[in-house]
RNA sequence: GGUCCCAUAGCUCAGCUGGAUAGAGCAACUGAUUUCUAAUCAGUAGGUCUCAGGUUCGAAUCCUGAUGGGAUCACCA
């Protein structure tokens, strides 16, 4: 549409002599109780005008129709000008942009950019606040794909640290040797069980102490368990092969567990770190800090940064004997991944629970001067509560994605049953496709809501297959799929110069994917491209309704429409790839 | 207490850099299938866009304040 943009520039500069910017043409889409495609506002130009809002629509759309080829009409109903677009127009784009094999696909831009997502703890199985997690970053980097970008995925993965202790201790002294084999229970599950375990053991400890007259306080801090989960990690730093060769033992179990949710949940990555190798990075980048004067050491020792005149405090990046916290590795993380792959950008796909952090994180990065650091963004996104609240890993309160996931299954297998769709379908087909359309469903339902909000999921409710939800849109997939492969091989080449107000319509929101997919790579979100797919989908759904397309009045109507149909179905596939989710030919 | 985020229909959410009578889905009610897949389509009903000020020709959108909810302010990660 920049042609208008354009082409009102000119009107206004030729009616009234004054010379505007692309910016203040503000161009919306024609609601669809008036006529025409594009509106424009012209309240703005009164004040050059000097006439009411209705006579200057009135002079300016006269302009664009004489001017401009492709206007074919106007009306004005207040300060907004309707303009109609000749059909040939739209008919122009569909033929020479909509139908190329690489519509919505752009061209490399040159940039690199990597996401990090998932970023799991190994002492507990994924969760749904996990997987709102992995499905954002896997998109997002899907869609920075599309946009030109080269992506690289990278995992950070949380392997060590006391809370690893915690579940290889438990195993220790309540295990009995259990393991994934004996025990038939999926590797992550089971660490996970010993983390509850000694959570449990843990506080009936403090319990006792606190009886025996010690404040919570003092028994958090000198329960017996605890006390031995710290030597453990001593151990471990220490590099005690006994400690050692357990926990290589049960992480192993664990990524054993989280190679299968990850399948499941269909996410990869191309880049993997772990924190047992990079939590000793960072101290460098502490020196290069106080040689530069940014940090301060104190008396103890520690060293720290002064953000107080940035609004924010104090932070120390390094502790008084010498060792790390999280935000020194962070930095030294940091610098690791730009060493490694010199990209342009960076995203962090991380909570707002630590927005604090990675405010922080940045500006001493910048305060560093290191120049790649304004191309770091952490992509903040809300917490996923259910109607109890938070969900909480030790209490149990969890969604767990490994159940969620198969009951997703479930739901789309009874409902597709009783619908009768799969009668005539191969076992193997039959699994594969309430799959698809069980994290369809799943995925859709997570990634249409806006990022940074929060997300309440009621477990008791299951996740719709009508309306505004995945199935519906890979529903109106499989049923194009249908129709064309009833429609047989086209052979009429379409020479429809006057397509109906739904056919338009069609075109219309197909033109919209590409710069749909650059403003959700602009924004970081995945719902924009959700919420798009949806209202092509509708749109569709509406013309299939209105129009019969096999019985079309003559073979090159039939042709058209078939065309319209194929190139809707190419860009719903497309735009779901986009977001993780696979659409079925039949269903 | 300091800082940050959020608040739109009974419920779940859209609403682009300010623009028309604030839109969808679910739930409720009506209607559409001997015709290309009814997981669909058409319609009815449902709103003080939390509240109060301000900026503007024009505010759900921007600013200030209040209320409610959440997060964070560790020598945890």
């Amino acid at each position: 549409m920049d042609f208008i943009t354009t082409a009102t520039i000119q009107a206004v500069k030729q009616l009234y002599n004054t010379t505007i910017t692309p910016q203040d043409v503000n161009l919306q889409q024609t609601r669809k109780e008036f006529e025409g495609q594009v509106t424009i506002v012209t309240f703005p130009y009164t004040k050059f005008s000097r006439k009411s809002p209705e006579q200057t629509g009135q002079e300016i759309g006269t302009y664009l129709q004489e001017n401009v080829a492709e206007v074919s009409g106007f009306n004005i109903i207040k300060g907004f000008l309707n303009v109609s677009i000749a059909d040939s127009y739209w008919l122009a784009v569909y033929n020479e942009t909509v139908v190329k094999e690489d519509f919505g696909i752009a061209a490399p831009n040159g940039k690199k950019v990597m996401v990090e997502y998932s970023s799991p703890n190994t002492n507990k199985p994924l969760h749904l606040g996990h997987v709102r997690n992995n499905l954002l970053g896997y998109s997002v980097a899907a869609i920075l794909k599309a946009a030109g970008y080269e992506v690289i995925k990278a995992n950070l993965v949380n392997d060590r640290g006391i809370h690893i202790c915690k579940s290889m201790l438990a195993w220790q002294l309540f295990g009995n040797g259990e393991t994934p084999q004996s025990s038939g229970m999926k590797g992550d599950h089971l660490v996970g069980k010993y983390y509850v375990l000694f959570d449990k053991a843990y506080k009936v400890q403090i319990e006792e102490l606190k009886a025996a007259g010690k404040t919570e306080e003092e028994a958090k801090k000198s329960a017996p368990l605890i006390l031995q989960a710290q030597q453990m990690l001593q151990k471990w730093e220490a590099g005690n092969e006994e400690v050692i060769d357990l926990w290589k033992t049960m992480n192993t179990w664990v990524y054993d567990g989280f190679a299968k949710t990850y399948k499941k949940l269909g996410v990869d990555f191309d880049q993997y770190y772990y924190e047992s190798n990079t939590y000793l990075l960072g101290k460098d980048i502490i020196e290069e800090g106080l040689a530069k004067g940014v940090f301060f050491k104190k008396e103890d020792g520690s060293v720290w940064i002064d953000l107080t005149d940035e609004g924010l405090d104090q932070k120390l990046v390094l502790r008084a004997d010498g060792t790390s916290v999280y935000i020194t590795q962070d930095l030294g993380t940091a610098q690791l991944k730009y060493d490694n792959f010199g990209m342009d950008e960076s995203i962090y796909v991380v909570g707002n629970e630590q927005d604090y952090h990675f405010k922080v994180l940045f500006l001493i990065l910048q305060k560093l001067g290191k120049t790649w650091a304004k191309g770091l963004y952490h992509l903040s996104y809300g917490m996923v509560d259910l109607p109890s609240g938070k969900m909480k890993s030790r209490e149990g309160t969890v969604v767990d994605a490994d159940d969620l996931i198969s009951e997703m299954e479930a739901t789309a297998k009874e409902q597709t049953e009783a619908l009768g769709k799969t009668a005539d379908f191969a076992e193997e087909d039959k699994q594969h496709l309430y799959y698809i359309i069980g994290m369809g469903a799943l995925k859709y339902f997570l990634l249409k809501v806006d990022p940074k909000k929060r997300l309440l999921f009621d477990p008791n409710e299951s996740v719709d297959f009508q309306g505004h939800t995945g199935p519906f849109i890979q529903y109106t997939h499989a049923r194009i799929k249908s129709v064309m492969s009833r429609g047989g091989e086209v052979t009429v080449v379409s020479t429809i110069t006057e397509p109906d107000s739904v056919e338009r319509d069609l075109i219309i929101a197909m033109s919209q994917y590409p710069e749909t997919v650059n403003q959700a790579a602009k924004d970081f979100n995945p719902a924009a491209i959700a919420n798009y797919v949806y209202e092509l989908a509708k749109v569709y759904n509406k013309f299939y309704h209105e129009k019969s397309i096999l019985q079309a009045e003559n073979e090159e109507l039939k042709a058209f429409r078939l065309n319209l149909s194929a190139s809707t179905a190419k860009i719903i596939a497309k735009a779901m790839l986009l977001l993780g989710i696979e659409v079925p030919e039949r269903m």
